[in-house]
RNA sequence: GGGUGCUUAGCUCAGUUGGUAGAGCGUCGCCCUUACAAGGCGAAUGUCGGGGGUUCGAGCCCCUCAGCACCCACCA
């Protein structure tokens, strides 16, 4: 560090990282008991969000904290292919140039891919390390590595033998735009307003010959629609069996509208007789519910669309070729100039569309790979029962337990061009054949050379290689060194919302492959929204990017950066109007420590995270007070003691000849160090920040710097045994230096760039060495440097030192002015540090009072003035504003009236006296003791002020 | 329809097994006291969403209502 006042986060940050890199600290070493992080790898061309940062900074609190316990520690890094999202990207390049992928070709696509890989592939990491992340770069991985890839395809043959995957037609969401079939949960439901239009299907002359007899005066009957494009893929219309309006129908025929196709009029419980008509026409092959009921009914099902959902053969010519939507419009004009429309009503509806393109998705029959999910279920479900594997916070198991027990198979075949292709090839008749490659396949299955066989087009849903992440990584199939010591992993830091996505197939795949869960705990972290509760994305205009929060940007920065490249760009002037609302002055630079202490300290186990400036600012203002405290500590210990013998910091006999307060600060510290490690073994990281702001601020600062000043500044007037005493600064000195250098390692993991800087200077001090303080042990509770004893002492000092400070305030004295001080009728400890030399030194310094003394309370003479709460004094208070004083005073009167007659209820209360603990009761009892004594101590005030 | 959260000071949030309601920021005074004005000292501010219950005692446990948010699900 230099010696500059303000403390400058980014040279430290451009120091140190590069050293850590260097010097290989982030590789795991040592010989201490394994532990592992996976990173959740974020998309390969993908940049850094406050998502990643958030999750990250946890992950690298754990794992700096884990080092330091001298534990074996692998943070395994990486990234993911990101199948469709990276695939979107590049093709937006190439639109923008004219170009499409079908022009290229799958080959030079993938090509291009691997390119844009190679550009931005970087960035990523190199955003995370500003962070300060402590990962192995030296083994990163990405999904689509050729180990990866061995391992991918290992459990696709594995699983396709034993029958977990298998190929069929299904009715499947299907992505129009994207034209690729994705998952059930890769659909997001969307409520949106659409309509009700009510069809009239008109009854069937043929084949039905009695179809007139039983029309009982009406042509028609009426079918209520979302959706009445699809009305020509129906193969039936239902009732339910028990509606008495349509019993006598079922089994009769219907002319289907604009075709010259006959339906049959159906009975199916699932037929809601209250919602539309109580009639549901059926389209099997374009609504999952129908489809469903298609089975029971044996109907044939009609695919109407092409694969970008437009009308296909098996629509009336009138409507072949023409997109969807349009068609809708079409058919509704149709049915009305045939008079066959009943009514249109709005209606709310939800619309399902693809969680990346947005694009309406449509229930397609087509051929997909399915994993047949049911039995990989069951032991993942058993692993969370059993408690092997932990949620914390525990009531996302139940979320869990939820969808594992309905769970339904999964559609990991995806029709695009960048992943894992599909290890499946195919003779001519369409016989499919799975194996590690072509070769393979011929040799397994004794194929002769000269039969074609063509390998599956499709690629792997991405996320089945992320289900592998926690052992691929580490070198599975093969039983490397890695895999044995670090799987299974600690734990999986991560957001509720890829629980499904992830967390649950990970546990599947793990045990199903491994043997071995891949994770004893899970931490579920709440997800970062802005500072109105809203989800930071692009299209709101209100990312705020981490890398901005650490280096500053200026308004004309952000704003550019915030309406670039918006996929509805007019929506810029509104995002750029609030951006300057919000930030007229930019960003400024916070830190990267600043920001990460503020992330522990938003990890609180809640769902939703608040990111607001406030905050972070005040945790710049805590590095800045760090920083300072440091410098006092450097600027009174440096050069001026010789450097400490090695730890522990003294010996016991040491420990008993210094004063006070440096025992009071050791004392206070251990309880500190142990609730932290207490909180972080919760994942409490918020708790955790919070005790060392506290402490470090409250305590270490703003007390017991400040009470040291005396004993290393003597002052040369009013002569006191314990100034100029050589001994007592010696061990202040020690003290202060030993403290603050535990402090920077307990805050080490949180605030790596800050610590590091100051130990560098502060450990040798210390009686430390080392080339760096992430690898120094983390400092423990130690039990015999805990002495209550002085702990009370040093409270009542404070007492004292506040209420004397109080009574300043409310009188208007000035600081100048000196103050006699009496003490009326504390308690013994009271009168215990009052009578003390060194307490009396302490006093007259900190609170600058002239003199201080303990009187009895029966020898109070009658001309002192009662000034707080044990104190009074012999000065003139004539000429001072005392009004305000007065109004507090009778404020205080009447809350302390008010709080002694609840408690005297409470002791009053028969029952209260039997049921409640003992030291409860005795705990009351006190309380209105004092409360009594404190009230005639204020009445006395007010009268002698007034 | 099922499930899960949330509601505490002006704002953002803590509050561990029930036992005197807390922090940061903001506000209001007084201080440029030689680590720090990105600072120090002091002060004000809450019928803990409403109602009911259990208990000697409820912000915390139970029931209920209201508002907000999210997740899952086959209402055409």
């Amino acid at each position: 560090m230099d010696d500059n006042k303000i403390y400058n986060p980014s040279i430290l940050e451009s120091e140190w990282y590069p050293f850590w890199e260097r010097s290989g600290y982030f590789s795991p070493s040592g010989t201490g008991t394994p532990y592992c992080i996976m990173l959740p790898p974020p998309n390969v061309t993908g940049s850094l969000h406050m998502g990643h940062a958030f999750q990250q900074t946890l992950m690298d609190i754990l794992t700096r904290y884990h080092r330091m316990k001298g534990r074996k520690t692998l943070w395994q890094v990486g990234t993911d292919h990101a199948g469709i999202a990276t695939q979107m990207v590049v093709e937006r390049q190439l639109l923008a140039t004219g170009q499409t992928k079908y022009a290229l070709g799958r080959d030079e696509f993938v090509n291009r891919v691997w390119q844009w890989k190679a550009e931005s592939g970087g960035n990523i990491s190199r955003q995370l390390r500003r962070i300060g992340a402590s990962g192995d770069w030296s083994e990163e991985r990405f999904t689509l590595d050729e180990g990866m890839s061995k391992a991918v395809s290992d459990v696709f043959i594995q699983l396709y033998k034993e029958g977990l995957i298998y190929r069929g037609k299904r009715l499947v969401n299907w992505d129009p735009v994207l034209k690729t079939a994705v998952s059930d949960l890769e659909v997001e439901n969307q409520e949106e307003q659409g309509s009700l239009w009510t069809i009239r299907y008109p009854f069937a002359k043929n084949p039905d010959a009695d179809a007139a007899v039983t029309r009982e005066g009406s042509d028609f009957i009426c079918v209520a629609t979302t959706r009445p494009e699809t009305l020509l893929g129906d193969v039936a219309v239902a009732v339910n069996p028990k509606d008495a309006r349509f019993t006598h129908l079922i089994g009769k025929y219907l002319q289907l509208p604009l075709t010259d196709r006959v339906i049959p009029i159906i009975a199916d419980d699932m037929v809601d007789p209250d919602f539309g008509t109580g009639c549901v026409k059926i389209t099997p092959a374009h609504d999952f519910n129908d489809n469903a009921m298609g089975q029971r009914h044996n109907l044939p099902l009609i695919n109407i669309f092409t694969i970008d959902a437009t009308l296909n053969e098996n629509a009336p010519v009138q409507y072949q070729g023409l997109d969807r939507f349009i068609a809708r419009e079409k058919i509704i004009a149709d049915l009305g100039a045939l008079n066959l429309l009943e009514k249109i009503e709005p209606h709310l509806l939800k619309i399902p569309r693809g969680d990346r393109s947005n694009a309406v998705l449509e229930p397609l029959l087509t051929d997909q790979w399915f994993v047949s999910i049911k039995s990989l279920a069951e032991p993942a479900i058993e692993a969370v029962k059993n408690g092997e594997i932990r949620f914390v916070p525990d009531n996302w198991t139940k979320t869990y337990f939820e969808w594992m027990n309905n769970i339904q198979d999964w559609c990991i075949s995806r029709q695009v061009w960048w992943g894992h292709r599909i290890p499946a090839w195919y003779d001519d008749a369409g016989k499919i054949y799975v194996g590690k490659s072509e070769a393979a396949v011929r040799a397994h299955y004794k194929l002769s050379l000269d039969l074609a066989l063509k390998q599956d087009e499709d690629v792997l849903d991405t996320w089945f290689s992320s289900a592998l992440w926690p052992f691929s990584t580490l070198g599975w199939p093969e039983n490397t060194e890695r895999l044995q010591t670090f799987y299974p992993t600690q734990v999986l830091v991560t957001g509720f919302d890829i629980i499904f996505f992830w967390v649950a197939r990970m546990i599947m795949f793990g045990l199903k492959f491994t043997g071995k869960i891949p994770f004893h705990e899970i931490y579920i972290h709440g997800l970062i929204q802005d500072q109105n509760g809203q989800k930071m994305s692009k299209t709101k205009g209100n990312v705020i990017d981490p890398i901005d929060l650490i280096d500053g940007i200026d308004l004309e920065s952000l704003v550019k950066k915030r309406v670039t490249g918006l996929m509805q760009p007019q929506l810029a002037s509104e995002i750029e109007a609030h951006t300057r609302t919000q930030f007229p002055n930019g960003i400024s630079a916070y830190g990267t420590d600043a920001l990460r202490f503020t992330y522990a300290a938003l990890a609180t186990h809640g769902r939703h995270i608040r990111f607001d400036l406030r905050k972070i600012e005040s945790n710049r203002h805590f590095c800045n007070k760090l920083w300072n405290a440091a410098r006092f500590v450097l600027m009174n210990t440096e050069g001026k003691m010789e450097v400490l013998s090695a730890a522990p910091p003294l010996s016991l006999s040491a420990i008993n000849n210094l004063s006070p307060v440096d025992q009071w600060i050791l004392s206070h510290w251990q309880h500190t160090k142990a609730l932290i490690e207490q909180y972080l073994a919760e994942y409490r990281f918020d708790l955790a920040a919070q005790v060392i702001y506290e402490f470090t601020w409250n305590e270490y600062c703003d007390w017991y710097l400040e009470l040291t000043k005396p004993i290393l500044n003597p002052r040369s007037e009013n002569p006191n045994p314990h100034e100029h005493n050589d001994v007592l600064m010696k061990g202040t000195r020690h003290t202060l230096i030993s403290v603050l250098e535990e402090l920077l390692r307990v805050i080490h993991p949180f605030m790596p760039y800050i610590t590091e800087a100051l130990w560098q200077r502060v450990a040798p001090i210390a009686g430390k060495s080392g080339d760096t303080i992430m690898l120094q042990p983390y400092p423990e509770f130690v039990e015999a440097l805990v002495n209550t004893n002085v702990e009370n002492d040093i409270n009542c000092i404070k007492e004292i030192v506040m209420q004397i400070r109080e009574t300043r305030s409310g009188l208007g004295l000035p600081p100048s002015k000196p103050l006699s001080i009496v003490s009326c009728h504390g308690s013994k400890e009271y009168k215990n540090c009052i009578d003390s030399d060194f307490y009396q030194l302490i006093l007259k310094s900190i609170a600058k009072v002239e003199t201080i003394h303990w009187v009895p309370n029966e020898k109070l003479e009658e001309s002192v003035t009662p000034l707080a709460k044990y104190f009074s004094t012999t000065i003139s208070l004539a000429g001072l504003d005392i009004s305000a004083e007065l109004t507090r005073l009778k404020k205080e009167i009447a809350k302390s009236q008010a709080d002694l007659e609840k408690i005297n209820i409470k002791l009053s209360n028969p029952g209260f006296l039997a049921k409640a603990p003992a030291d409860v009761v005795a705990a009351e009892q006190k309380r209105a003791t004092d409360l009594k004594a404190l009230m005639d101590n204020l009445t006395g005030r007010l009268l002698a002020l007034s």
